[in-house]
DNA sequence: ACGATTCGCATACCCTCGGTATGTGAAAGG
DNA sequence: CCTTTCACATACCGAGGGTATGCGAATCGT
């Protein structure tokens, strides 16, 4: 076995980041215990605390791995567009389809708002996915397909759509109902000129 | 002093419930103790464990009244109006207003899907304020004023945009700014005929 | 090359806080 | 008036997050 110690480090804290992610996935922040997380990664509480500065601190660590992934996710189902609408519908449908991705459901879109706080949370949404649905408005505006006007409480409008829906669908509900239902809601901000 | 037992019974229930949620608003779920609860309302544990099976039961307890309230100041906003139309953007409107009470932003927009769980939370919602939405909706659908389409959909749709953007507010942002965008976007949805 | 130092973790411990089991005195019931 | 019920109080338990400290192996300075 190789031995360095920044090998070694980023070994351990992958692994507690890993079974972390599953834990808060499958069972919910709350009721998740930091010595088990550990133990399943091959280590104790202790090796947690030295990544870690506390069980939200893990979480947090979690949260930004999942955002990012969704993230990129998202950014890329939309670059398989041209045009700027398709690129924005293809972007919503790909959160939407991410739904049902329970790390993101129970980690992203329950726990963390009220774990981190939803100001943190928010502000880790917005420098991954968040902050593309922003960009691609401004663009529209710019570009005259939708009407100029603020888009930040338009994005945080449709963010929190996406948000909602997903979690919806992941319950049970229909996912081309709920596509076609958002298709009626972005088509109705086209311009009507 | 009268000492009726049900009486006596009542105004306990109501001291934990108030007390209960001046603190779940004020500090989160998390960081509410049950015992300080209980001291503030003149009480112990005990009392409290006599009456809520639990501290998620307080919480439940809390949520109920706390949704309660907010589905008829919705539905009073509404019934000013007698247009089907202006009766939704009416309950919009006073449901984004309503974001600005810490009890309805921490308890039941962040902490309450975290605790009692997605689904329990839902069905709350469901038979309070996200029924008057619904209801909104279908007779929208039925007037011919929006598209008819299945309603469920766009009820989820809409009502996570305006719980986020409640809380956007909250933290901020323009209401003027979201009320415009908001009407922007549900104008969209009126039929072009 | 070898002592000094850092560092990645383990071990042992504390303490808060949710939950429970049991006691008690006063109202309700017969 | 005696019994029962009931609305709490008191005492206790244990899980689990957080901390203080020890230790052995890698790293560094000379």
């Amino acid at each position: 076995m190789v031995v360095s110690r920044a090998e070694q480090r980023a070994v351990t804290r992958q692994a507690l980041l890993a079974e972390g992610r599953r834990r808060f996935a499958a069972d919910g922040y709350h009721r998740v215990v930091l010595a088990e997380v550990a133990r399943a990664a091959g280590v104790t509480k202790g090796a947690a605390y030295h990544h870690f500065d506390s069980k939200a601190g893990l979480f947090r660590a979690t949260v930004r791995q999942v955002q990012q992934e969704l993230g990129e996710r998202v950014a890329s189902a939309a670059e398989r567009h041209e045009d700027l609408w398709e690129q924005l519908r293809a972007g919503c449908r790909a959160f939407l389809a991410a739904g049902t991705d329970p790390a993101v459901r129970r980690i992203l879109l329950v726990d963390a708002p009220a774990v981190l706080g939803w100001d943190e949370w928010r502000a880790l949404d917005e420098e991954s996915s968040a902050r593309h649905l922003t960009e691609a408005l401004t663009a529209l505006a710019e570009a005259g397909v939708i009407d100029d006007q603020p888009v930040e409480p338009l994005a945080r409008l449709l963010s929190g759509a996406l948000n909602e829906t997903a979690l919806w669908i992941a319950r049970g509900g229909d996912p081309q109902a709920a596509e076609q239902a958002l298709d009626r809601l972005l088509a109705g901000l086209r311009t009507s000129a």
